[in-house]
DNA sequence: GTCTTTATTTAGGTAAGGCTAAATTAGTTT
DNA sequence: AAACTAATTTAGCCTTACCTAAATAAAGAC
């Protein structure tokens, strides 16, 4: 009988999933900076998480803090929640795109697992969010095949949209009005090396894209 | 900008609603029993949610709490979401009658207006949840129309079940699976004086009803 | 009118999870 | 090696929301 973790936990987990690199440890100030809370609430945090039994982190003084199999099953699956909770709430709910992340946050710190079966279900066992990311299932998460950005290729390239990676809600409307989301497929046109933007076209429209949109897309090479 | 009510506090403008008749107030023991909190801790919450400001509850020492209108408006918040969290639940993600109270009991406290207004959308406006309550909208509550109790009719009178009012799981299973939900229509055939037991028939088919199960049953006779 | 019961409140304590300010450590410079 | 800097931790404090045990108040019994 596994206690329930705490909405705060729970987040302390997710951020030391992500901020945490194989093998490398997530530092006490990254973290503070992603959760928006001071440096020294997190060193407490730490201490606590590592001092459960079982201990969620591991964590070393002065060296941040990686997952324990434990916490790291416990982060998948909130994390898998999120991501189910993000496509449901845009496929079933009619949630705009930038609308999803801020209320999965909330939700998926108490939906059920039931609720959880449900909505994968009802979403035909997705495998990835609107954002593109993975679903986790099982404790698995697939590997993250698409890692180049768009940034970086040149005419006459041509992609396909995996994953979006911005929390920005200006910049997601932004894309989503452009349908800059994965699965689109899009050819590089031209590149101004005097400010980096490139000139692509989507369904035969072109746009110019700064780099500040750019970096936040990973394609696939087609 | 009006602050965020804490999960608890929203927990106890419910009770505190349901709790208290018109013009009573609830009394520091049924919240605390209702809440499964002790004594002494309500005593506490209530002196806090009548110094905020606005206040939430009208406290007298020794007397009890009423909701000011400001804590009304905000019960009745939380039990539009809950009633339709449940709804939603029920019959737009296939959730048993009895597993809808608990889910929502989390989620209500948990979910946005625009995730609110979602689901009131796609559930068409409904005005009852699946135990037959009504939903509060725009502060307003349908007045509870049916108030007679099942256990109170005698044979031949005929009757619509309107509402249940049981928070048992293995009850409310019971009359999900006899149908005797909101809706039903239903004949007394029979009333034993020595056990209170009826015998009603529902669509044809009898069955003999203790008054542990006729009591949680209000209908409206026709 | 005093006694007893029951409801309620006060007092004091705990655990989470935040904060700030001050101390410490580690890593770079000079 | 001494000094500066950036990252981190400690110490001490706050709020919320719960707890138990002891004090008090109100209500009914005798």
């Amino acid at each position: 009988m596994k206690k329930k973790l705490s909405h705060a936990s729970e987040d302390y987990l997710k951020a030391i999933y992500t901020l945490s690199a194989d093998g490398f440890s997530a530092s006490t100030n990254n973290l503070a900076a992603h959760l928006n809370i001071a440096p020294a609430s997190v060193t407490g945090m730490l201490q606590r998480l590592a001092s459960l039994s079982p201990p969620l982190v591991n964590y070393r003084k002065r060296h941040g803090a990686t997952l324990t199999d434990t916490g790291e099953k416990a982060a998948l699956k909130v994390i898998r929640r999120h991501r189910l909770l993000e496509t449901y709430l845009h496929k079933s709910l009619g949630f705009s795109w930038d609308e999803v992340h801020a209320e999965a946050c909330e939700l998926e710190h108490a939906v059920s697992d039931r609720f959880e079966a449900r909505i994968d279900e009802v979403l035909g066992h997705p495998t990835h969010d609107p954002h593109g990311d993975p679903i986790p299932n099982l404790g698995l998460v697939m590997p993250q095949e698409a890692d180049i950005r768009l940034s970086t290729l040149r005419p006459p390239q041509k992609a396909i949209i995996q994953r979006v990676d911005a929390e920005d809600g200006k910049l997601l409307r932004y894309l989503e009005e452009k349908s800059l989301l994965p699965g689109t497929k899009l050819e590089i046109r031209a590149f101004s090396p005097i400010d980096g933007n490139l000139t692509i076209a989507v369904d035969g429209k072109k746009m110019v894209l700064g780099s500040a949109v750019t970096c936040h897309i990973f394609i696939e090479e087609i």
